[in-house]
DNA sequence: CAATTTCTGTAACAGTAGTTCCACAAACGA
DNA sequence: TCGTTTGTGGAACTACTGTTACAGAAATTG
């Protein structure tokens, strides 16, 4: 109980969350441990909860009082700096330039790891599980860059499983596509930074029909996250021009990996008849 | 004044320290910048001084209060946290089983570095500079699964340059659109494992036209790797049921960043005049 | 060597943080 | 659809932390 690490008990927590704990924890992890380390008001603020719900998750997570709760963090943090690796680590590679190419894989490839951390392990299979429950319908949708990976996602899904409508962000016409969006349906928006206001409203409409919603999003969480009953942020910072959606797509990858798996019985069948023609 | 660290600012005190004052500084820098984010008490005690001379110490550094000061320190760690290379951010988190997810993207990580093995540098750098001569079209396709990863480039690339067409691989179509097709006219063209029969179709057109063709595929090569100029292989292979093609979108990301960084005089007008509306 | 100045730690003070309680709202199950 | 349960944020409360004043200990200078 003692050594580990807060971002390992709150993984651990978990299901045990509350939707207002979740955001406490998102936010949390979002900005590690940093957040942590302000005032309960600020870290509130932050994570767009009522301090009293900071208070009680950390409390969750296992510690007396915030006090304490900031003690470990900063011990965490110590413990950390201290060990010997990462000091040489990040200065070392000035010497003898690197290939542009593998430099910014490298870079894309470490983004890809440390979201993995940000997302929260039970999150991501019950979205997994909830994707295989064929009898609720499943709605897709993403903003101007990232629309492609919700097309991406529905080809896959497809193939696996009936059920599966994708909506465009148009508000226009989304508004007739959302009215065979029944109660209890998922759906998955994707929407990163300039986050798109029509995405916004959609999300608005559906969490209005009682959608459980699926957000995957960047690290700063879209606007939506308000209306998400999960949320599955992403590393994308990159300091240059553009964000890095390769992670996003491979969070996506890991879903129809993972959904495939669960429903196999189903996929299979599907898949055969599919590549038969 | 503001913009300072606080490290610097010790610095440049110095001298005007007086001993106490000096060992709160040498306990400051000791562990850096964690004792300061304790409370003043720690602080006091980690430094073996009293607390009034931490507060005076704080006061000195030019700060309104101990908690400005900390907020100070906080806002530092996530700056440098954020710009470079983000210093080994969250590893530590291997205690115990790896979680799904983890795994999965760490394995996509792994073989977004292998890929950048795998492509000539050179090769990569030559396919990036022709991209910015703008004299030239630039034409885009991609097969079943891949065609996302065609119209993603060419959002960017219309972003930064003119002169981008995007074909379908519908070969009914695709006729007359490679009408327009001049000698030395680039085209980029994604191919990936069942390797789509209209691409390789498309890609003779092309190659009968003149058309240098870039060729984005799996590790297997598409058999239009025989036409391609120039030829940019990923590795792709999972031993799932589906191949990773977030490495691919890691490649053309890679593409979107150094052709922006190339042409940045034009692309930044284009993006700016864009960004207006 | 003594008087004066400067610096330091202790102890009381004040303010702000963290904590707790309660009423309300949302989700859940019958 | 209605009652029950659970979760949530606002507001009062308490406790602790940062602050400041003061008196004693060094250090410095005449």
């Amino acid at each position: 109980m003692e050594g580990k690490t807060v971002a390992a008990r709150i993984h651990d927590l978990d299901e045990q969350l509350t939707s207002a704990g979740r955001r406490a924890a998102r936010g949390l992890l979002g900005n590690y441990p940093l957040l942590g380390l302000a005032p309960v008001a600020e870290f509130a603020a932050g994570a767009d909860v009522s301090a009293a719900t900071i208070v009680r998750f950390v409390a969750q997570l296992g510690f007396k009082s915030y006090p304490d709760f900031q003690r470990a963090l900063r011990e965490e943090l110590e413990q950390r700096s201290k060990s010997p690796l990462q000091r040489g680590a990040t200065p070392a590679d000035h010497s003898g330039e690197a290939p542009y190419l593998s430099a910014f894989l490298a870079q894309s490839a470490h983004r890809m790891e440390e979201s993995a951390a940000l997302i929260s392990p039970g999150e991501f299979e019950t979205v997994c599980r909830r994707l295989t429950e064929t009898k609720r319908n499943c709605h897709l949708a993403g903003g101007r860059f990232t629309d492609f990976l919700a097309g991406y996602l529905e080809a896959h899904l497809r193939l696996i499983r009936p059920g599966i409508r994708r909506l465009d962000g148009r508000p226009a016409t989304s508004a007739d596509q959302l009215i065979d969006v029944k109660p209890g349906d998922l759906a998955i928006l994707f929407d990163v930074r300039r986050y798109d206001p029509a995405m916004l409203e959609v999300a608005r409409t559906l969490s209005r029909r009682k959608a459980h919603i699926v957000l995957i999003t960047d690290e700063w969480l879209s606007p939506i996250a308000r209306h998400a009953r999960y949320c599955l942020p992403c590393r994308t910072e990159t300091g240059r021009t553009w964000d890095a959606n390769a992670v996003l797509l491979g969070l996506v990858e890991a879903i129809i990996a993972r959904v495939t798996e669960l429903g196999w019985q189903t996929a299979s069948e599907r898949i055969g008849a599919l590549e038969g023609e």
